[in-house]
RNA sequence: GCUCAAGUGGCGGAAUAGGUAGACGCGCUGGAUUCAAAAUCCAGUGUCUUAGGACGUGCGGGUUCGAUUCCCGCCUUGAGUACCA
């Protein structure tokens, strides 16, 4: 019987399909068009662990299912090659980072087709190829060429506005993005000069260039954007953050808030994903509230302080106003008396970086400022203060503060002894706020007495707005996001200088491609990568990139030297997929409406605020441009859970031995001993006898082990130990172990009586630090890749995080083999597939995995279909059935899963075509219903009567069959039940 | 603190419009085959048991003929978010 040689298969049918183009998409196709994407990997140095391919297998079964269901499946792959990691180990090693990102590209793709996976190669993108980087400078240009007219709720081209700006000023124009123009008219607009134009319209631009509040690492030596910064430190690397303020581009997402959270009603996303970005964009609903100052410095008088209130409600319980020490006005509303102290207390703050001020919030700080604001309704004099728990970059920097109604406010008045007027009826508020809106009745608050939040909320706007002192206002957390960066590996902006004023290099002229520096630090004067390059700058006669030391200001212009962030070129690649060799558009008008948008989307949460959001905004963005036809990327969204390493850890005796370290032995201690000594509180000595050699070796080198009945596991260091190193049964290889490491060549070890050490283990992120890396290489060299994807999917649920455990794949793999058995048992030299007729349990066995398999797919439920599979192949195997009418149908329900072997045993059984688009397996009930079998029907307890029931017979079937015997079944007390539910040998529900 | 998700054998996990709990796999036990091992195959495997059953899905209640599933209150774990006015 001719052997399962999986890698002889698998490398056969690898090459078959490349060869033949078997999953090149066509851009046209009579049959319906189905889109399958996976998140495209940074193609890192490590290489792939067996976690990265969870989301791709998940996916490729996917695509291949839809082809065989009758789809044109576009399932392609690329690279996302721009980033941190390849320029820092360029700094490090002075290598061009294209190459090592080359080199670790033609890795990844090595590892990836070992895996079978269905992509359409000839469609790759990477990002940091200039033809493709030609188009994200391209969608940077329609961006800086285009402003968001809040009337229309859209995109406009900003030639648009600036034909409304030379006929009617700018008096009708509804901006209202976080910019407050100064009102001109027509004729003032055309005796601007270009500068002054330029700088209004800057102002109005989708993408900007601003002096900007940033996030800057000086580790990294770049600023970043709100979603790279974790805990207050750069989630690459974890340095900390400074707040600084920089001329920096920036991107206006805040004008798509609104339209970011309604286009999340569209999309079959999870809903903790949507949660995240709703919570991200952060909506709130209030008011905007100005006092106006008074006895403040001379020159201040008459000046208007603006604050965003969500409780209009509570504005009769304002007893002060608080400032962000960062407010524009601090400084001159502070009168002379309190100079002092205020600028004392605005240098500490800024001295405190952010992870300070976040990591300590319980510390109240604050200053008077000296200067009074009038409350618009009761006219009373109230202090202004400023406090660093109200944050500048939120709402307008200042907070009306109802110490009755916010326990912030509560805090801050208790302690510097402000006043606290309660105006909530009946509720005590001397020790805490009362921050309960749904349950308030307004109190000592003039015209608003009695009502409840949301009708003294409505009043109060309504009086703001008559007196215009205020208004009702929708606020968003969502912060335009920062787009230039201090690094020589990204995407450079196709933009020069002229006068200070940025200008775009024309489209035809693109890619404007990276220079080349000798090294990749900032420059000594303290500017980007990019001020290194000799040949940067920008001849607008030749329309070319010249030497710098041509540079006049006339024809020759200095380019910018920032390049674009990591989410510029993953934001639109899903469409230049579509069309990836075009030159003359992002994708063609064809392909674009012919594709539309991604039907299936795999990947991982962690980019919920970082890719997944930017994406969804330059989307909406070229559907008001009229580039897409949708304006949404992502129809539908899986998270794939991380697949976790398995570390081993060994125990090295730290206790009371700091400081010694030159002279130290290692010692390590079997985790079962450790155990033993802090569960059973003995000396570890009485455990085992050769820690008492132990002992004594070490107190020849002057040192003592000491075990004793206050021994903890904190009293040793778990130090990482490779995971070859360790077997199933988390036993230590020792001299494999003291052999990998320099400094644990003299190490000792406490073993178990019968000489083994062992090690814990723990449930961590893979990673080459930890030792746990599981190389997919390995399995597929040692399994085949079939069974390495079906392992994947049977490990657990798609969503979940689980660890990987190598241990359990031999049921997979001996499920294969089993598989290939079923192909060629009974004859001595291989393939034995007859033509009989099968009988009906071959037909049951497999219309029930038919049934099963489509349904789990369709609920992406990978997991439980693997199972169904090994059912029908033990069960076919125990009915010893070779029909060909059984098994052509189970080789197309397994190839999604298992290609290889599928394509193999398709090839034996005669076909000559591949069995990606063979049709699947249609469904049939009959099968499932032909077996019958007396039972007894029986409820409480006594059996009523016997009836003839199908075998595997739907629930509804059987209900109806019972239904039929209505009669003859009773309650005890003699009602008759309305419905009755019956699985086989039992009644189980009785409804009436 | 807030939001969300999840707690089922030795382990990964099945099963929810409420209806035979523990599918399938790992592991373990016994057997066949073998000089032996590997591989393969067969049987068993939630707990207790007086062998008839009894008890079992984090804990305590509730609804129901019936609850892993629904409701209320806890406990635990994980994820996200965090002075957002």
């Amino acid at each position: 019987m001719s052997k399962y040689h999986f890698n002889d298969i698998e490398a056969k049918w690898q090459k078959f399909w490349a060869e033949n183009g078997t999953f090149q998409a066509e851009n046209q196709s009579d049959k319906p068009k189905y889109y399958v994407l996976d998140m495209f990997p940074y193609p890192s140095g490590a290489g792939l662990h067996v976690g990265h391919p969870l989301g791709y297998i998940a996916s490729d079964i996917y695509a291949r299912y839809k082809r065989h269901k009758g789809f044109n499946v576009l399932h392609p792959q690329g690279y996302d090659s721009f980033g941190l990691p390849a320029e820092q180990y360029a700094i490090q090693t002075g290598q061009h980072p294209r190459k090592t990102t080359q080199e670790n590209i033609g890795r990844y793709r090595v590892q990836l087709d070992k895996i079978g996976f269905s992509f359409d190669w000839s469609r790759e993108v990477r990002t940091s190829d200039p033809s493709y980087y030609k188009w994200t400078q391209w969608i940077f240009i329609q961006l800086f060429e285009s402003w968001y007219c809040k009337t229309l709720e859209k995109a406009l081209p900003i030639s648009e506005l600036v034909e409304v700006f030379s006929e009617q000023g700018n008096e009708s124009i509804n901006f209202d993005c976080g910019y407050d123009a100064p009102i001109f008219s027509a004729d003032e607009w055309k005796a601007y000069s270009e500068e002054k134009k330029e700088s209004i319209l800057l102002n109005y631009r989708l993408t900007y260039l601003a002096e900007t509040e940033v996030n800057w690492c000086p580790e990294l030596g770049t600023v970043l954007a709100n979603d790279e910064i974790v805990n207050g430190v750069s989630e690459r690397g974890g340095y900390p953050v400074v707040r600084m303020k920089m001329m920096q581009w920036s991107m206006r997402i805040t004008a798509y808030a609104q339209r970011l959270l309604d286009g999340l009603d569209k999309i079959d996303w999870p809903q903790s994903l949507k949660d995240t970005q709703i919570n991200w964009i952060g909506k709130s609903k209030g008011a905007l509230v100005t006092f106006n100052v008074v006895r403040a410095n001379e020159d201040l008088r008459g000046a208007k302080i603006e604050v965003f209130t969500t409780r209009p409600d509570t504005i009769f319980g304002t007893s002060f106003i608080t400032l962000a020490p960062e407010h524009d006005l601090v400084e001159r509303l502070t009168t002379i008396e309190q100079r002092f102290e205020v600028s004392k207390y605005i240098e500490a703050t800024s001295k405190r970086s952010e992870r300070e001020r976040m990591a300590d919030v319980k510390t109240i700080s604050g200053v008077f400022t000296g200067a009074y604001a009038v409350h618009p309704f009761s006219g009373e004099e109230i202090p202004i203060w400023i406090g660093d728990y109200v944050l500048a970059g939120y709402g307008t920097g200042a907070v009306m503060s109802v110490p009755c109604g916010d326990q912030r406010d509560h805090d801050f008045a208790n302690h510097f002894n402000i006043d606290i007027p309660n105006i909530f009826e009946g509720i005590d508020i001397s020790e805490e706020a009362f921050v309960d809106k749904d349950n308030t009745i307004i109190a000592n608050s003039d015209f608003i007495n009695g009502l409840n939040y949301e009708e003294a909320s409505q009043k109060v706007i309504e009086a703001l707005e008559e007196k215009n002192t205020g208004e009702g206002k929708i606020n968003y957390r969502l912060r335009d996001a920062v787009f230039s960066r201090q690094r020589y590996w990204g995407e450079p902006f196709p933009v020069y200088y002229k006068d200070g004023i940025p200008k775009m290099i024309a489209i035809e002229h693109l890619p404007l491609t990276l220079p080349e520096v000798e090294k990749y630090l900032p420059t000594e004067t303290g500017e980007p990568p990019l001020g290194r390059a000799d040949v940067w700058a920008w001849d607008t006669d030749k329309n070319e990139v010249v030497p710098n030391h041509k540079i006049d200001h006339e024809t020759v212009f200095p380019l910018e030297l920032n390049t674009m962030p990591g989410w510029a070129g993953s934001s639109c690649y899903m469409f230049r997929y579509m069309d990836p060799h075009n030159e003359e558009e992002l994708a063609s008008k064809v392909a674009m409406d012919y594709w539309e948008n991604v039907d299936l989307y795999i990947g991982g949460s962690e980019h919920a605020t970082g890719h997944l959001l930017y994406s969804r905004f330059w989307v909406k963005f070229l559907y008001d441009l009229g580039i897409l036809s949708v304006d949404e990327p992502f129809k539908k969204l899986i998270n794939q859970g991380m697949i976790m390493g398995e570390s081993a850890l060994a125990y090295r005796w730290d206790y009371g031995l700091e400081g010694k370290s030159e002279k130290r032995i290692p010692v390590f201690v079997s985790k079962h001993i450790i155990d033993k000594a802090i569960s059973e509180k003995v000396f570890l000595k009485n455990v085992n006898k050769n820690i008492e050699d132990l002992v004594f070796k070490l107190s020849k080198n002057h040192d003592k082990l000491i075990f004793s009945s206050k021994t903890k596991l904190s009293h040793f260091s778990p130090i990482h130990v490779d995971i070859s190193m360790v077997n199933s049964s988390n036993e230590l290889d020792i001299e494999a172990f003291k052999n990998s490491r320099l400094e644990l060549e003299s190490a000792e070890f406490v073993t178990e009586d019968d000489g083994t050490f062992k090690v814990s283990r723990e449930i961590e992120k893979m990673s080459k630090s930890k030792y746990n890396v599981v190389n997919p290489d390995d399995i597929c060299e040692q399994y085949g890749a079939d069974t390495l994807r079906m392992y994947e999917m049977f490990l657990g649920p798609l969503e979940q995080a689980k660890p990987w455990n190598t241990a359990g794949i031999s049921g997979v793999h001996s499920f294969l083999k089993k598989m290939w058995k079923l192909y060629h048992s009974g004859a001595k030299d291989g393939f034995n597939v007859s033509n009989k007729v099968a009988s009906k349990d071959n037909l049951k066995t497999l219309h029930k995995t038919i049934k099963k398999v489509e349904e789990d797919i369709k609920n992406f439920s990978f997991n439980t279909s693997v199972s169904s599979f090994m059912i029908a192949v033990n069960e076919l195997t125990s009915q010893k059935c070779n029909n060909r009418e059984i098994l052509e149908p189970l080789v197309i329900l397994i190839s999604p899963y298992a290609p290889h072997i599928a394509e193999e045993l398709w090839e034996k059984l005669g076909h000559k075509e591949s069995i990606s688009t063979a049709p699947f397996p249609k469904f049939e009930s009959e099968y499932l219903v032909e077996n019958s079998k007396e039972y007894p029907i029986s409820f409480n307890g006594k059996t009523r009567f016997t009836m003839e029931l199908p075998l595997d017979m739907s629930k509804g079937d059987l209900e109806a069959a019972v239904m039929a015997h209505e009669k003859t079944i009773r309650y005890l007390d003699g009602r008759t039940p309305k419905k009755v539910i019956v699985v086989p040998g039992k009644i189980i529900n009785i409804v009436g």
